[in-house]
DNA sequence: ACCCAGGGTCATA
DNA sequence: TATGACCATGGG
C-alpha cells in the first residue's frame, strides 16, 4: 500500500469491468449535450430527457436554438434543475454555432478550445473535460465526484484537494494516451456506482488490497 | 422519510 | 478563498 498508482487502479478494476465502450451517445453532439445533463445527475434520468429531445427532433443544435428555453426545459424535465440546464445547453450551443461548429472546434488545439469551454456560462471544468475527453478525443482526465472519494479512500489526495491537482497528477502518470484516460474516468464511475459511495459496500471491491477503507 | 446522483453559479464574509 | 444556498427529478 501506499505505491499504488493510476496505472495499477486501471488495470484492477479494467480486469473487474472490462471495457466501458465510453460515452453512451450516437454522435458527438449528443456527448456534449449529455455531458451538460449529468450534472449532479443518474444517468438513467439523462436519457429520458435525450429521448425525448430526440423524439421531439431537437437533438442538434438548429433543433436546440429554435426552441424558446421554456420549451427546452420541458423536454428535458427528467433530467432535473431543468430550467438551469436549460439555460446552460442554449449557452453551449450558442458557443459552438458561434464558433463555426463542432468540426471546426475540433480543428482547435487542447489549451485554447478548454479555455472557451470555461468561459461558457455553466460549463464549469468536469463538464469541459467530459466534452473534451469523449467529444473530442483529446488526452484529458475527468475529475468526477467519485474520483475525489476514491482519491481520499486511497490516500492520494485530500477530499478538498484542487480539481487541477488530481487531474495533472493523473495525466502525468498515464501520459497523452487518450484511450487509457477514458477508460480509467468511466472506470472510476462504475465503481463508484457499486462499492465507492458515500457509504462504502467493500465487499468483493476490486481495490481492496490498495484501499484505506474497508480492511 | 430520508439520502443520493457522472456540477456549477452566485451571494456573502 | 471559502463556505452555503440554490437548482429538481427519480431511484433506493
Amino acid at each position: 500500500m501506499g505505491t499504488a498508482d493510476a496505472s495499477e487502479v486501471l488495470r484492477r478494476l479494467g480486469g473487474a469491468y472490462g471495457p466501458m465502450h465510453w460515452w453512451p451517445a450516437d454522435s458527438v453532439f449528443e456527448v456534449v449535450v449529455g455531458a451538460v445533463l449529468t450534472q449532479n445527475t443518474r444517468w438513467q434520468n439523462v436519457e429520458r430527457a435525450i429521448a425525448n429531445l430526440r423524439e421531439a427532433g431537437r437533438l442538434d443544435p438548429d433543433g436546440i436554438l429554435a426552441l424558446p428555453e421554456s420549451e427546452l426545459a420541458a423536454l428535458i424535465r427528467p433530467s432535473g434543475y431543468f430550467n438551469v440546464k436549460a439555460r446552460r445547453l442554449a449557452s453551449l450551443v450558442r458557443f459552438i454555432r458561434g464558433s463555426g461548429g463542432l468540426e471546426t472546434l475540433a480543428g482547435w488545439d487542447t489549451p485554447r478550445l478548454r479555455t472557451a469551454l470555461l468561459e461558457v456560462h455553466g460549463i464549469g471544468p468536469e463538464t469541459a473535460d467530459d466534452i473534451l475527453l469523449y467529444a473530442f478525443g483529446r488526452p484529458v482526465f475527468v475529475v468526477d465526484a467519485y474520483t475525489r472519494r476514491l482519491f481520499a479512500r486511497l490516500g492520494w489526495f485530500a477530499e478538498r484537494a484542487p480539481y487541477e491537482e488530481l487531474r495533472l497528477h493523473v495525466e502525468a502518470e498515464l501520459g497523452a494516451d487518450a484511450g487509457a484516460l477514458n477508460e480509467l474516468h468511466a472506470l472510476i464511475v462504475e465503481h463508484g456506482k457499486r462499492h465507492c459511495r458515500p457509504r462504502p459496500s467493500c465487499n468483493g471491491c476490486a481495490l481492496r488490497e490498495i484501499c484505506t477503507v474497508g480492511g
